[in-house]
DNA sequence: TTTATATTTCGATTATAGTTGAAGCATAGG
DNA sequence: CCTATGCTTCAACTATAATCGAAATATAAA
């Protein structure tokens, strides 16, 4: 009897009011752990779980487990444009506070993420090495070039002591400030330590949050461009 | 907190497989009842009432009421294009029964609707005045063109007799086999006696259904250019 | 006028989907 | 090791929406 049910299928998960305000959210292309969506839908983490996984299932966002943490994206282009077409006919959206344009000014400059470096600098420093053609990305790893294995050996970090070890050597991890992926593994900890070394950064007490001093300043424009 | 809650709104809509197989019937362009969206659906007259009236809410349809039936269409484009987005992203489609297709088959070649013709011959009568510039159509008007005045005129038909009646004059009226609009009013009734006085058509006895003649072959070619 | 048909409205039932508290698992960090 | 956190699973509750029988309304046909 009935012709097309399976429209009615992807449809509903778009009907649902916390659903439809999690894709929409998801609409800046940008990666949202779990928790930020339950709260972007003010529902509780279990039912925000319950919907994610819905989706997850309808083939609507995709999933990226990092730590211990979930970050939902959309899946594709067809997806963001199947929402688009959805605003283009829906009535219009409501005025947003204030107090939220306040919340997303609020981001981390630089700290550790477990043993590397995250935030502004650790994603600009990433950027820096993969535009230098140091690094280059593959699915969810990066793959240290020719070019880039001189330069960490001139740079004073040993790379075959690192893949030594039993740890990801050099595993990409999603940044929870920036959005934009970051060197992690033994690689990104054998940076981080040697900026110590090098007196480049100082830990913050109390709090993950490193400070770039003023030869870490000079150092990071000198050799990754990179202005604080 | 809800940031585009009126996305919801709309799917919600699509997200129920009775309203979903619907609105793809829906999405050959044509005008379709009440009933029939019912059996399309496999529900019950009173679940479509329901739905429909949820639709024609939601702007996603329209309704026209012509005599005790309630043809429903698509509201717009926009709206066809989101469905068909839908189709793009939706699995694969199950396969249809070969007695559906059959069913589609069953169309009526002439009958009389309320007191003019319709049915194939009724259309196409309709389709060969516009074609000729004998009417015009406006909203759910036919307009008579001044070539139009004189071509009833000619073949034996008192227009102003026609506009003194109370009745509507030439309205437009939808046909429940053709999906188009034919001559209903006083006109196209006028059409009709005059078909049956010049032995054009004849009645089929118990039924609504007219025969044409050969005489009625000869005259349907002749002065409106109809293959029967 | 009466009968038949198309559709809607009302009322009640049923099914299902969203929701949350409680508990459990996995991981980070000390 | 322990504690905190992010997330999921389980179980139960609740609300809502789809459904249909019965009755009402409107129009066509006889």
């Amino acid at each position: 009897m009935s012709i097309n049910p399976n429209v009615a299928v992807v449809a509903s998960l778009l009907g649902e009011t916390s659903r439809a305000t999690m894709l929409t959210s998801l609409m800046d292309g940008r990666f949202h752990t779990a928790s930020e969506l339950a709260f972007m839908s003010a529902i509780t983490p279990q039912t925000a779980s319950f919907h994610l996984s819905k989706l997850v299932e309808g083939n609507l966002i995709n999933v990226e487990k990092h730590g211990r943490h979930r970050y939902y994206q959309l899946a594709n282009k067809e997806v963001a444009h199947l929402i688009e077409t959805f605003l283009a006919i829906s009535p219009p959206p409501e005025v947003r506070s204030l107090k939220q344009s306040n919340q997303v000014k609020l981001l981390q400059e630089a700290r550790t993420c477990y043993d590397h470096l995250a935030g502004k600098l650790g994603v600009a420093l990433t950027d820096s090495m993969l535009n230098a053609n140091y690094l280059k990305k593959e699915d969810r790893e990066f793959i240290v070039t020719p070019k880039g294995e001189q330069f960490f050996t001139d740079f004073g970090i040993d790379l075959t002591e690192l893949k030594r070890k039993r740890r990801s050597f050099s595993h990409s991890c999603l940044d929870w400030s920036e959005r934009h992926y970051h060197l992690g593994g033994a690689l990104g900890n054998g940076l981080l330590t040697h900026f110590f070394e090098l007196n480049w950064i100082v830990h913050v007490p109390s709090i993950r949050a490193v400070k770039v001093t003023d030869r870490g300043r000079e150092g990071f424009k000198q050799i990754f461009n990179i202005n604080m």
